[in-house]
Order: structure tokens, then C-alpha cells, then sequence
DNA sequence: TTTCAGTCTGTGAACGCTCCCAGACGTTCC
DNA sequence: GGAACGTCTGGGAGCGTTCACAGACTGAAA
């Protein structure tokens, strides 16, 4: 395989220095209009590509971009909002011509291999996905001083690492007044985890609405999974038979409190009422169809790689950004 | 920020040179144990990284290997394929210090991209996601040989690029023999799209089983998602009203076919058996849970990973991996 | 004419590492 | 005693860039 043409090789054929093809390369003034197509064209005759471990050598900036997945659960992925993620922040990044490198977080070893990849200076910036409160690796990301977003609130940091996400409080708030509003009186909910930024701000919006009818009896917890919607959904009728109507925090865990509602002989939305929260790809699946609250997933990873890419150029302080969520209405309330 | 040490702070802690501590860093040959035992003080001492990138530029290896994502389709990460295959890579190639770059080959711009990167000589391999017949990205990478792995074969270069996949051919002739041992008579398939080796080798394996009887007016073809399957079902019905079983080549099409079976008012399994192949997290919840064909991903993620590491070590001629499957037998046939 | 600012270019010196070579030590063997 | 060999070490050279600086050339202003 012959050697892959340099810098020097350029600057050769384009009878110029080093020096004019890099500026070429770079900032681009203080060239000639001659220089600048003789470079251009050389580039192109050789087939001339930069070196981007020399160029990092000396500039101390890498062109990647590491995206660090705490979640341990194994189907991460499945998750549409880490593929959307995942593929807008690819996109985006790769129109900037930066690369994504993607790590696992899921123990302390992991961790310290991200740490131990940051500190090498491998990454200009650090992108967070689904970091639990208390993460012992928010604090030490912050005392490397490297660029860092979320998607989604970092509990707990929310003024130190900047986020995007969708407006969990008030999408939770349209779905309980579209209930009350639908004449249900007796409200259940089912949670996330309260360690997720969902989990919380989903049940303070439902509470909001509710107000004292939010009563601890008519509240469950789940972890995002179908199987938790189903045993929450259990409980929440063996306490109060006489529900009609159940806010579940995710469409997953809705899927699994239908499969219990309907193992009960309850009818949806004829004695209990059902409202979701994603609008993901199971929504409309269901029986019945979801009713749901669409969140702006590619918007907010939109976002979160602005934010990131902000952070990386220095432009000053960055604020986190919320966009709004929409109420969905299908059949199961 | 103080500045990171480099191999220069750690020979001078360490009272060696520099050769030294880059002997201790590789090889490891022809260094004195009391000399290791220093250097190794040392880099602990002053918290001592390598500089990949310096590294790289004198070595040519970079450390890191590209992922290619082929697929257009949004939502792709959803596919437990996928998934299980990230994750792992991403953990077996971090045990071995190397990380893991994910970039996008959608489009022409984007493929371009990554011949540009790779090109570059920015990866020091690449592991092929779901690449279709005839994708010319697959000539691009081979005539820059770098070593290459693909999960699940690629179409027309079985014998170019190495991979790991599913027996999927052997898997369909488990459920085809299982539907014909269960007395169904008049069996139909839905099949992947047939530039993909699921569509192409399912249907053959099919075919294997069912012989004459697998008349082109019970075979259908699908794309993989729900909608597709739910269609492809339809036509079927239409053509063969008669028909008592039918293997759908995955069971998220599968799910699909059963909403139309039920729409028509047959009766799943009594009038017409259903089985779905890929045993991915959607088997379970359909009603009824499918009968399907379990792939060992992460064993073929594992195999992949470890094609291409033996590729990039320069271990000689790799071999092709095919995993066998296994029948889950559960309520739709 | 001289001076000055602005534009444009080339070159040496890094960046932090690995590779290679030379040489200093032992041993062992003739 | 010296040759031959294996072990161990240090340091120069080079990987392909960018950056800073010095200098050359313009044209306009004094």
C-alpha cells in the first residue's frame, strides 16, 4: 500500500509551503486567491487527507465526541429515545466532521475507563445519556473541566451540566387534566424510578393537577419496564378497585398495566381510562391505542448536541433547554 | 489546568529515560525488574496517560474501530440486533483499550464520510452493521484493505468479508419442520425483504422443509417492520383463505400478521398456527406470546468482535462463524 | 522619498510518542 | 583472555501537523 500522501506532499505539488497548506486547511486568511486553488487543486490531485493525530498532537483537541451511556439494562438501546439520540447527534456531529465514540458506564469499572479516556484527553466533550442521580462520574467529569451535556436532567446538577429535554412537568400536567377532564374521577398513577428526572417530574406535574386527590394510595412506582407496569397496575386495583382512570409514566409500562387491566375484566377506556407518556413506537400498537403524550425526542437531541457543540467552541455560558409536549389522543382514554 | 505528564515526567520521576518507559509501556522485554518496578511508581506518581495520539502517529494504529450503520431506517437502534451488538462490542473492545466509533452509511454523503475516515486511517478496522447487496461501500473498504467483519453475511461477499451470523437457514427449517409436525397442511411464509440474509436464507430454509409445497402463492414478502407484516398477511388471507399456518421471518412482522389474523377473525393458534423467528422482546407480549426461533445474538456480536480483532492482529484467514438456533415453543403455533 | 500598515509566504520549533542503534554490562564457552 | 551472546539502557531521529515569527512584497499616506 503506497504511503499516503502529507501535508508536504500537498505543499509540493502545489509549489508552495507547509505553511500555506495549512493555513489552506485551517483558517484559510491571509492566502492568495493562486495559492489558495494551487493548494486546492493539489489536495485533490493527491488525494490528500489531514492526519488528525498529528493535527490533535499540536492542538490538543481530538475531533470526537464521547457519548456515555450509564443505563446497566441490557436493551438500552431499544429505548427510541436513545436511538434518536444517538443517530442526531452522529448526524450533526459528522456534519462538523467530529466522531462519536460511544462508552459504557454501567459499573465502576466502565466508569473508570471513561474517566481514564477523558483524562487522556481522547474527547473534547462529553455527552451524558440517562446519568442517575448521585453518579459518582458527573463530579468527576466536572473537576476535569471537560465540555459536558445531558440529555435530560442530571439530577441534582441541573445547574451544572447543561440538558435538553422534553417539559416532563407539563406534558404529565396535560394528560391529568385531560382525565379530569374527561370526567374521571378516582386517578391512579403509576412512576418511574424517583431517581429519574422522569420518574419525578412526571408524578409532580400529575400532582399538580391533582392536587389532594394525589393521594399516596394512587401512586405506584415502576422502572420504565412492561413487566413493572403490570405488577403496579396489580396493586394499584387490589388497593383501589374502583379507579377509572391511570396516568402510567411510560407507554411500556401502559402496555403492561392493559395486559393487567384486561386479566382483570376491566374494559379500556369504558371502566378505566389509560394515558401513556412517550408516544413511542408501542403506543399505537396496543389495544387499545395509547393515548399518550408525544415528547419532541429528535428536537430535544437536537438540543443536547447544540449544547454540547456551544460548550466545545466556548461560547459562553450555556442554558439548558425544555421544549414542549403534546396530549395524543387514541382510544384508551 | 495543569498540564498532563508525559513519558519525559515519568522517566525522570522514575530516574530512567525515556526508552525505558516506553519499553515498560509495550513490549515490556529487556527491562530490569527494579527499573519496571520505578516506572510503574512513576506513572501511578504523577497520574501518567499515553498520548494515543502521539502514539498513533508513529505506530498507525489508532486504537479504535468504526462501526457502520447501513440502515436508513430511523428507528434502527430499536432492533435487538443492534442492541446486543453495540453493547458488546463496545465492552469486548474496551477491555482490550480499543474504543468504539459509530458513524452512519444512509446516504451517499454519508458513506462517503466514512471512506473519507476510514481513508484517513482513522479506525483500525470496521465492523459492518446490516449492509446490503451490492452496497458499494463494501468495494470502497476493500480496496483499502482494512480489515473488515460484517454481522450477519453480507450478500454476494460471503467470501470477501468475514462474519459471524445465525444458522438462519437451519432456524427456519426448525420452525417449518415443527409447523408441518404439528399437522398444519397449507403453510405460508412472510419473508424479510430479499437483498437481506434473513429474507434470503429464512425463505430457503422454508423452501428446504416444505419443498413443492412452498408454491409462490403462500410466500409474501415483508420489510421487517410490523406494518409490513400485517399487509403481507392480508394479502395471503386474500390469495389463500384456507391456509393453517404461517412462518413470518421476524416477530416484529409477525406481531403484524397476528393483528390482521385477528381483524379477519381466525383464530390464533386453532385456525391458523403462527411462528415468528428472532425470539426479540416483542415475542412475548403478543397475544398469543409467539412461537418462535431464538438467535443467540450476543454470541454473534461476541464472534464478530473477535473476527475483527484476529483481522486487525494479523492473525491469517478468518473464517466465517454461523451459531446455531433454537425453537421456543409458546402459544401461537 | 520614507514610513507604515496590511497581505502573503516560508521555515524552525514544537507536540509526545516509538523505533532503532550503539554501547555497557554481565555470562558462558572455547 | 577474548570472542560471542543475551540482557538492559539511553538518546537521536522521525511520525505529520500547527504555530509563531521573520521577512518580502504591496499600496497608500506623509
Amino acid at each position: 500500500m503506497a504511503k499516503r500522501p502529507t501535508i508536504h506532499d500537498v505543499a509540493a505539488a502545489a509549489g508552495v509551503s507547509r505553511g500555506t497548506v495549512s493555513r489552506v486547511l485551517n483558517d484559510d486568511r491571509y492566502v492568495s486567491p493562486a495559492a489558495h486553488a494551487a493548494v486546492r487543486r493539489a489536495i485533490a490531485e493527491t488525494g490528500y487527507i489531514v492526519n488528525r493525530n498529528a493535527r490533535s498532537l499540536v492542538t490538543q483537541r481530538t475531533g470526537s465526541v464521547v457519548m456515555v451511556l450509564s443505563e446497566p439494562h441490557e436493551k438500552v438501546f431499544e429505548d427510541p429515545n436513545y436511538s434518536t439520540t444517538i443517530r442526531t447527534a452522529i448526524r450533526r456531529l459528522g456534519e462538523r466532521d467530529v466522531s462519536l465514540v460511544i462508552m459504557l458506564a454501567g459499573d465502576d469499572g466502565d466508569r473508570a475507563r471513561v474517566v481514564h479516556y477523558v483524562r487522556g484527553g481522547h474527547a473534547d466533550g462529553v455527552l451524558l445519556m440517562s446519568t442517575h442521580a448521585g453518579d459518582p462520574l458527573v463530579d468527576e467529569l466536572e473537576s476535569l473541566r471537560i465540555p459536558a451535556v445531558a440529555c435530560g436532567a442530571v439530577i441534582g446538577k441541573e445547574n451544572v451540566i447543561p440538558y435538553a429535554a422534553a417539559d416532563d412537568r407539563e406534558g404529565a400536567r396535560q394528560m391529568a387534566r385531560y382525565l379530569v377532564g374527561q370526567g374521571r374521577r378516582k386517578i391512579a398513577t403509576i412512576t418511574g424510578p424517583m431517581d429519574t428526572p422522569g420518574g419525578i417530574q412526571r408524578l409532580e406535574g400529575f400532582a399538580d393537577v391533582l392536587g389532594r386527590k394525589a393521594s399516596k394510595k394512587l401512586i405506584e412506582h415502576g422502572d420504565w419496564t412492561q413487566l413493572s407496569g403490570e405488577s403496579a397496575m396489580a396493586r394499584l386495583l387490589e388497593r383501589t378497585p374502583d379507579l377509572d382512570a391511570v396516568f402510567v409514566a411510560s407507554d411500556l409500562m401502559a402496555a403492561g398495566a392493559l395486559s393487567t387491566l384486561r386479566a382483570a375484566g376491566r374494559r379500556v377506556p369504558d371502566d378505566v381510562a389509560v394515558g401513556g407518556f412517550d408516544d413511542s413506537s408501542v403506543a399505537a400498537t396496543t389495544h387499545p391505542p395509547l393515548t399518550t403524550i408525544r415528547q419532541p425526542l429528535a428536537e430535544v437531541a437536537e438540543e443536547t448536541v447544540r449544547l454540547l457543540l456551544a460548550l466545545i467552541d466556548g461560547g459562553g455560558p450555556v442554558e439548558p433547554v425544555i421544549l414542549p409536549t403534546r396530549l395524543i389522543v387514541r382510544e384508551s382514554a
